[in-house]
DNA sequence: TTGAATACCTACCAATCTACTAGGGATTAT
DNA sequence: ATAATCCCTAGTAGATTGGTAGGTATTCAA
């Protein structure tokens, strides 16, 4: 139930860019100081970012990263599949189908409950964009929290 | 963001047992028989259920593992913290309180992803239960299922 | 034109985790 | 007593994680 480093550095990373969206490029070296990380795995983390065309990259003196476009159109979920891949929790709920897996039941029991788990993560991620993490309230823009249980969950 | 196999296969055990609660005990054999699963690693998977109290066993020649409640109150998020620990993606949002790490922001913008995330998957794994994943029909009490582009998932 | 600052790339590595296997001990119905 | 079962611990090959190291390419500025 771990997420790899990967995925909360190269998040630190975006909103760090997000922050200092429109003053330029940053500088790998400013982001990592930064955000307290390594930068050659910075490196290596936001090389998928680039490709997958999330952040452009100017080289030479005054170079580093900026956002391909405004933190208002960035979602997670934009950031998460460019890092890890698409997204599942198991082989046979996957949101691109994996025709392979999944011989022995595809009315498997459990399988439903994989198939709900990353639905319900698919729909945190792609509502949530970069902008939103940066304003100083907690609420996204289109507020279609559906009003469920929660508040038990202890905890800020 | 993949799963462990522990998760997966502790779960369709479980579901094994819930279908056929009311029988008696199902040898382990039986279980890893069923869902084509190695016996001695199913064994070691099985432990922690036992452990946090969800299945009962009995030794001897007609042992086996009962579920130790009914499916229709066994969560899938009580199996999955038997078999995982807290449900959190990441250090910073466990479910419970983790004061050690996170020195660094507790405003930190990235972190309420990895809340609104971790809220996401406790809802949708305390709301279903054994029974919700062994009956005929693929909703439990509420019916929310958005229409995603689900189908394309080709059958075997 | 040179130099410095940056991005970009590849290879390597130690430690840990995953998914098992092996083998024996404890308990119970027959 | 015996066989069937659960129970426990240790080992292990391979993959993954979280880096480090070292070099190349590009750009700006003097």
């Amino acid at each position: 139930m771990k997420l790899s480093s990967r995925s909360e550095y190269g998040l630190r990373a975006m909103v760090e860019l997000a922050q200092s969206y429109g003053s330029g490029p940053l500088a790998l070296a400013d982001i990592a100081r930064a955000q307290g990380l390594s930068e050659g795995y910075l490196e290596q983390i936001i090389a998928p970012l680039r490709r997958a065309g999330l952040v452009l990259a100017t080289r030479g003196v005054k170079g580093g990263y900026t956002l391909a476009a405004s933190p208002k159109s960035i979602t997670a979920g934009q950031i998460m599949r460019a890092l890890e891949g698409p997204l599942d929790l198991i082989e046979c709920a996957s949101e691109y189908g994996s025709e392979s897996s999944c011989k022995r039941e595809l009315a498997c029991g459990s399988r439903r409950l994989w198939l709900k788990l990353r639905d319900s993560i698919v729909d945190v991620l792609d509502s949530t964009t970069l902008a939103d993490l940066c304003t100083g309230d907690s609420t996204p823009g289109d507020k279609k929290e559906k009003p469920r249980h929660v508040g038990v969950l202890a905890g800020q």
